[in-house]
RNA sequence: GGGCGUUUAGCUCAGCUGGGAGAGCGCUACCCUUACAAGGUAGAUGUCGGGGGUUCGAUCCCCUCAACGCCCACCA
């Protein structure tokens, strides 16, 4: 029977075909299972701007093989596909195109039709990255996505906001904002990154009024002296306090201000002596209002100076500082300039220096919600795995300052807030509106702002299951997937996203989003670098797929992901995994042409030893997926399967299969190969979720033909009636002596074709029995010639070569001229290997305290390996001096 | 400055409640053995970061030092 089958395995053929076939056969869609309970899962949108980079892909690897794991038990799961509309990434995406195309700014349209600019961009260029999941083996039941501008999203903030607006836990603040002058809004803390810049301290002379007294101020930011409403100085400090009380000059604008006492200045720092600019400084805006100083903008929204800055006016900071410092040096004000380092906030997605700036903002009020998220998970009501990222979310939520929710943008939900041109009302509403709720008047407007793109991820599990119009909560099925079971994602929006979702689901449902939160590692380089664009290490997903094929590229993410914070992921691992998937490829080839009278397995009892241990060990290897899938141990259960297929089925179970199956007993050849299909079909499973492409196209060849795709077969688990500890142990005792032959014949350079005779010697009856059974087998693993099987008391041949374990003792008898010192070396070596390791146990054992503390098991596993080491020792002893005379 | 974490074979990492140091990749030698050279067989490699302590016993627990990483805050 010849095969037509490739000797490698072609991923391009086989992963669009499946996807289709499984998408089209609907088997992405929620379908009720044996154990009647639901199982849902929700994708962290992605940006609509996105590609599918290295971290995405171990999202996905993750997510996905823990929804067809189980589906596959029966689960009725729903993989919920969605996208983030991103505002300032998406915003300033098409800014930029919109500038190099048609060298206009967003300022040169209206704000309707910029944004319909936008979603033109969203509808060309924004499935992208949903095209990429597909390719890494999604399967996400795609009539549910999601895209967070949708209309449900879009009601579902607007019924939140306005709920917390008239519960007065939204409100307007003047407040200093971190004041991105590039992107021109306001942009939360998060979102600024600080670096260390190279400054300098400014030493600057201050009048006191009425006194030919000065104070020197140290400052790094000279050019803000014109926002300056006070003069601090520590109330405990000697050489200042004092002055508190009385009044400072301002240098260049002549404006007088209070000196005043305030704990926050450092006796230490800089002169002792603090310019308070409450409109510029976060630091300076607390005292500020701890003093009820005013509040002086000098900058505009660019971050140039405003008309306060008089002659510096229009110049930017970085400008007016060299100016200022320079003008204040010819007025011999300026005292001394010293280099210093300190850290500037930059933004993270603009880049450019941000000016802490006030301006009218919209904050939530998070403190009561901040509280109960906490409790949620203190009480385990939702579960980080592992358990140490609780602290990271303890950190921000025990400690939560307001969040500032607004953002100048055009992108993005709108404020539902309204305001009344003409009385002044101001009302929030999730309508439309159009005349004023108390004088209606049609004079009316909408705040221009619009949300922080966490507000409306925050709402993201239940807005996507319809929420909070009724009639879509049905259709999507909000009363089965909510709270969904598990949220899967990096650690670095713990912050952001998984607190703001815990946060708002308790308030909005009063239930948690999610029971289970597993975070994942941060995928690096192989250096343990972090992918960066400026760097050029990124790993684009596509290229692995398209080198390895998807499988392999799952199977090196899984193998990487457990409870560990990073991932470096070198492309050679994935290459290793690539021959992995080749391996079972072959393995198929191999059983292909055999499998003609392979029929189901009736009684487990009348297999043979290898077959039950096959078995056997198939079953554990099952119980060890199962157990690490279900606790995120991905790196476990791949391990799990990688070395079952690799060390149980293709080295040792098919290397034994193969006289059996050249042989001429019928009945036998079809009872071996009815296991190594029955095992096969099995593993096939096992593996599906990690690799889910080979799987399928392999189970096709496989499968019966009622039988359904692999996607929709039950999950193996630990079955004991498929235990059989006996032939595994007597299996792996066998193991060791084929392999202690095969060192034999390596250590005298016997040539893998030429036979050996070999003599075992054991003390265990059934060993014996076993040994002699396998003749062949050792024939064909071991290419032995003769085999001789016997108890230790028969005399051992003289001239040979010996290996010995805790069991047995192996004999190679040799006609030609051996090496004797060579093999006096080798067991030499052995024994005093074997020695040491004897010291380790006789030692406990002559420990009276170890024998009197230590437990029961622990005693007994010392004195039986005591017993075999000592037995080992002799046999080599005996043997040694054997060769020695 | 505050917090969290890491340090185990050349590399990437496992190691469960303390009880004989593991895997993958890489490396070496020999093999084109009839599923697979993306293969087979055999092999080498560790002061478990340093020091101290608790314990019959420490890679694991405690203290301390060092290096590295991340997060938060921030000095005028």
């Amino acid at each position: 029977m010849s095969t037509e089958l490739p000797t490698t395995y072609s991923s391009k053929d086989t992963e669009a075909k499946w996807y289709k076939q499984w998408e089209d056969g609907k088997y992405f869609k929620p379908k009720k299972g044996k154990t009647n309970k639901s199982f849902c899962l929700i994708v962290p949108p992605p940006n609509v701007t996105g590609k599918l980079h290295a971290g995405h892909a171990l999202d996905i690897t993750t997510q996905d093989s823990l929804i067809r794991f189980k589906r596959m038990k029966g689960y009725e799961t729903l993989f919920l596909p969605g996208l983030d509309h991103a505002g300032i990434a998406t915003q300033s995406v098409v800014e930029k195109m919109v500038y190099d195309e048609e060298k206009k700014t967003r300022h040169d349209f209206s704000r309707e039709e910029f944004v319909k600019k936008i979603w033109a961009w969203k509808e060309e260029y924004g499935n992208t990255i949903l095209d990429q999941q597909r390719a890494m083996g999604a399967s996400c039941d795609w009539d549910y996505l999601t895209f967070t501008l949708d209309p449900i999203p879009n009601q579902a903030v607007k019924r939140f906001f306005v709920e917390l607006y008239n519960q007065k836990l939204i409100y307007q603040n003047d407040y200093i904002v971190n004041w991105d002058p590039a992107l021109q809004s306001a942009v939360s803390d998060a979102e600024v990154e600080h670096k260390d810049v190279q400054g300098a301290f400014y030493h600057i002379k201050y009048q006191i009024k009425g006194s030919a007294d000065t104070l020197e101020v140290a400052t790094t930011r000279p050019e803000t002296l014109f926002g300056d409403t006070a003069v601090a100085v520590n109330p405990e400090d000697e050489r200042y306090k004092h002055f508190i009380g009385k009044t400072a000059i301002i240098p260049l604008c002549n404006r007088e201000v209070p000196i005043i006492g305030d704990e926050h200045v450092d006796l230490e720092k800089g002169t002792g002596c603090l310019k308070v600019t409450p409109g510029h400084d976060f630091n300076d805006f607390e005292i500020g209002k701890r003093h009820n100083l005013p509040i002086i903008n000098i900058l505009n929204k660019d971050g140039t100076l405003n008309d306060q800055g008089m002659e510096f006016k229009g110049l930017s900071c970085k400008e007016a500082r060299k100016r200022v410092a320079k003008k204040l040096e010819e007025l011999e004000l300026l005292i001394d300039t010293k280099n210093h380092m300190h850290p500037v906030g930059h933004g993270e997605r603009s880049g450019v220096v941000i000016e802490p700036m006030i301006s009218k903002q919209w904050f939530v009020n998070v403190k009561d919600m901040s509280k109960r998220a906490v409790e949620a998970v203190e009480s385990d009501e939702t579960k980080f795995f592992p358990k140490e990222w609780e602290n990271t979310y303890f950190a921000w939520l025990r400690d939560p300052k307001d969040w500032c929710i607004s953002r100048q943008l055009w992108w993005g939900h709108q404020i539902p807030v309204f305001y009344c041109d003409e009385c002044g009302h101001q009302w929030a509403s999730e309508h439309n509106e159009t005349e004023c709720s108390k004088c209606k008047s049609k004079k009316i407007h909408q705040d221009p702002d619009v949300l922080d793109t966490w507000f409306s991820s925050g709402l993201w599990p239940m807005s996507t299951l319809g929420w909070p119009n009724e009639q879509a909560m049905k259709e999507k099925r909000f009363e089965t997937f909510f709270p969904n079971s598990v949220l899967i994602t990096g650690f670095d929006i713990i912050f952001f996203w998984v607190a703001r979702m815990m946060m708002m689901s308790l308030k909005s449902q009063n239930k948690v989003p999610f029971k289970e939160v597993y975070i994942h590692a941060i995928v690096r380089d192989k250096l343990g670098r972090k992918m960066s664009k400026s760097l050029g290490n990124g790993i684009d997903p596509f290229d692995m797929i398209e080198q390895y094929g998807t499988d392999a590229f799952r199977f090196a993410l899984a193998s990487g992901a457990g409870y560990n914070r990073g991932i470096n992921l070198d492309p050679e691992r994935i290459g290793g995994y690539r021959n992995f998937i080749n391996k079972v490829w072959n393995a198929y080839r191999f059983i292909q042409p055999h499998l003609e009278g392979a029929t189901t397995i009736k009684d487990l009892q009348k297999l043979d030893h290898h077959e039950r241990w096959i078995i056997s060990e198939f079953n554990t290897t099952a119980k060890l997926m199962n157990e690490s899938l279900e606790i995120y141990r991905y790196d476990d259960a791949s391990s799990a399967i990688y070395s079952f297929v690799y060390d149980k089925y293709c080295s040792w179970f098919i290397e034994l299969s193969k006289n059996i199956l050249n042989g001429d007993s019928k009945e036998v050849k079809a009872q071996r190969a009815s296991v190594l299909k029955f095992v096969f079909k099995k593993m096939l499973a096992l593996m599906h979720p990690i690799t889910p492409f080979i799987t399928e196209e392999l189970w096709s060849h496989l499968k019966d033909k009622n039988e359904d795709l692999l996607i929709a077969q039950a999950y193996p688990e630990f079955d004991p009636a498929l235990e059989f500890k006996d032939d595994q142990d007597q299996m792996n005792k066998f193991v060791e002596v084929v392999t202690g032959i095969r060192n034999l014949r390596a250590s005298v350079n016997i040539k893998p074709k030429d036979e050996v005779n070999v003599e075992l010697f054991t003390d265990n009856q059934d060993l014996i029995h076993y040994f002699r059974n396998n003749l062949v087998n050792f024939q064909e693993l071991a290419r032995v010639k003769d085999l001789k099987v016997g108890v230790k008391d028969l005399s051992r041949p003289s001239k040979s070569i010996m290996n010995i374990t805790t069991h047995t003792e192996i004999f190679v008898p040799l006609e030609g001229v051996i090496d004797l010192k060579e093999q006096i070396a080798r067991l030499e070596k052995e024994l005093s290997k074997t020695e040491a390791d004897y010291k380790k146990y006789e030692a406990k054992m002559n420990n009276e305290n170890f024998m009197k503390n230590a437990p029961e098991n622990v005693r007994e596993e010392v004195k039986r390996n005591e017993a075999e080491l000592r037995e080992k020792i002799c046999g080599l002893k005996e043997n040694l001096s054997q060769f020695k005379s």
